[in-house]
DNA sequence: ACCGTCTGCAACCAACTGGTTGACCACGGC
DNA sequence: GCCGTGGTCAACCAGTTGGTTGCAGACGGT
C-alpha cells in the first residue's frame, strides 16, 4: 500500500493535509494519545488513526506504548529533509536573480528586452467558443 | 479542480511529486518552456503541463508569453510560506526538549512519572542541534 | 472474570491524481 | 494562404486518498 515514495516525497505528502498539519502542530507542544488528537476534530478515531500512519511512515512522528494508550511523539529532525531541499534551490534562485540584476545594471539602458518579461497574467478570459 | 486547498496544502501538495520537485530544481537554474522541461522525462508534453498548472496554483511558478512559447519563471518567495510554518513548530518542539532535559537534571532520581515524558523505542532527542 | 476504554485492521465508497490520447488554438516562416 | 512548432483543453482510465462502519485485540479496574 503505497510503500514506494522517496522519504522527501513522503514528509511533503504527509504535511499537504491540515488536518495532518494541525496534528504536528499539537504535538510540538507535547505528546499525545490518538484520543486527546481526535478529540478536537470532528472525525472518527479510526480516521485519525489514518492520519497518524501518514505521519509516522513519513519520519515525522513516532509512537510509544503506555498500557493500552500509544502515545504519540514528534520527531523534528525530519523537517531538516525539507528545508535543506528548499533552502538549496532558494538561494539558487535568488543568487540567479541578483546576478540577473547586476547585468541588467551594467547595461545601456534600453537593451533589455530579451530576458522573461513574466507577468503574473492569470489567463485572459478569451472567447470560450466550444463548439 | 480541486479549487479548494488553503495555500500552505497546495504548496506541500505540490512538491509532494519527485517530477515536479525536479522541475523546480531546474528551473531554479533559469527559465524554461513546457517543451524543454517535458524533455528529459518519458512523458508526454500534456502531462507536464498539469504538472505546471499544479505548480503554477500553488503559486510556485508563474508563466509569461513569448510568441507560441509559456516561459515558466519560478516564484521563490513562496518558499517562505512552508519554512516559517516548519521552522515554528521545529522550534517549539526543540524548546519542549530543552526544557524537559532541564526538569528532568534538576529531579532527584526516581521520579519521573505522569504528564508527557513518554519514551520512546527511538533515540535520544537533543543530541543534534547545528550543521 | 467481566466490563469499559484505547487502538488497530479490513472492507467499502466517493473523490482526487497522474497518466494517456485526440482535437484544437496561436503563432512565425515560408 | 498553408504548414510546422509549442501549448492547452477535454475525456477517459487506473490507482491512491480520506473518510466511513464494523469487528477484534490488549489492557486496567472492579
Amino acid at each position: 500500500m503505497a510503500v514506494a515514495a522517496d522519504p522527501l516525497s513522503r514528509v511533503f505528502a504527509a504535511l499537504a493535509d491540515p488536518t495532518r498539519r494541525d496534528m504536528v502542530a499539537r504535538l510540538a507542544a507535547g505528546d499525545a494519545t490518538v484520543g486527546d488528537l481526535a478529540r478536537p476534530y470532528d472525525l472518527t478515531v479510526q480516521a485519525i488513526s489514518k492520519h497518524l500512519k501518514v505521519l509516522a511512515d513519513a519520519g515525522l512522528v513516532s509512537r510509544g506504548r503506555d498500557a493500552q494508550r500509544r502515545p504519540v511523539h514528534l520527531e523534528a529532525e525530519v523537517f531538516d529533509l525539507m528545508t535543506t531541499w528548499i533552502e538549496r534551490y532558494r538561494r539558487e534562485a535568488e543568487d540567479r536573480y541578483r546576478r540577473l540584476d547586476d547585468i541588467l545594471a551594467a547595461m545601456p539602458d534600453g537593451t533589455e528586452h530579451s530576458e522573461q518579461d513574466h507577468r503574473h497574467e492569470r489567463q485572459d478570459p478569451r472567447d470560450r467558443d466550444r463548439h
